[in-house]
DNA sequence: TTTGAACCTTCCCATAGTGGTAAGGTCAAG
DNA sequence: CTTGACCTTACCACTATGGGAAGGTTCAAA
């Protein structure tokens, strides 16, 4: 049984964290010990660095919550977990969209920016103009 | 002089948000009639618009009250507001990385689970597993 | 004139994830 | 017994946005 810094070492994660996923419910209360203080079993280091592995692939805690009672059901479908990550993998998609729309049209105004000691400057001009920024 | 619904529409943001804006300090505290309402000039419905804009291009508060600040100076060098579109653009970029980091990793995984109705799921065992996850 | 719809106001709560800090308890070594 | 390193809970902060409640205003229709 480790203590929760331990715990945060090992999993790579803050000990703050590993109470806020306790707060939420993401993994069940620790056990005490008589002074209070949170002890954790070997299972729950490898719970917390399945944690730490799916938030590092940007899963969110309630994917995280589904993901953990998959791995804990030994009769589940890998087709479950396939659709879980596939659908996160579509919001990556989605986000990766938004920042490449965003880049390209930064990009094209600082490529027509003079970046001189002049005040004209089209990433103004374009940003105080009323038309549309290219987002639909 | 116009009410914050309207100014709202005209600018394409939530009165929501144009309040927070004004809370926030992002913009100056609104004019008022008699019972409190809000009243916007057409100037201030071109910040609001810039502000929108910027926000689309995914310009923080913080930036934008530079950027603001730079638009309403007529001796601004060019220079240094391409050099904040500049420092964005590297935000994205890391942003970007992340994102493309993540998808990577989860392509593979996906790639290599069967997604049928047997338990054996490579996405839970390497989840699981000790090892790093490729970030650094 | 009264009433009702459609506004407006402020204030609080929620989201997601993480960090910080403060006030206090515990434990082991010196 | 003190000191330092740990633990506890309970707040507050951030970013940006939305929701809703409780109450005031405006204007038009009946």
């Amino acid at each position: 049984m480790m203590r929760i810094s331990e715990a945060a070492q090992h999993s790579g994660l803050s000990s703050k964290m590993i109470r806020h996923y306790e707060d939420v419910g993401l993994i069940q209360p620790a056990a005490r010990t008589e002074a209070g203080y949170r002890q954790y079993s070997p299972a729950q280091l490898d719970q917390l660095g399945f944690i730490r592995h799916a938030r590092s692939l940007g899963f969110s805690i309630a994917q995280i919550r589904d993901l953990l009672q998959l791995r804990d059901n030994p009769r589940r479908a890998s087709r479950e977990v396939k659709q879980l990550a596939q659908k996160h993998l579509q919001e990556l998609d989605q986000q990766m969209l938004v920042l490449k729309k965003m880049q390209a049209m930064l990009e094209d105004l600082v490529a027509r920016c003079a970046g001189d000691d002049s005040p004209d400057c089209v990433i103004i001009d374009e940003l105080s103009d009323s038309g549309e920024t290219g987002n639909e």
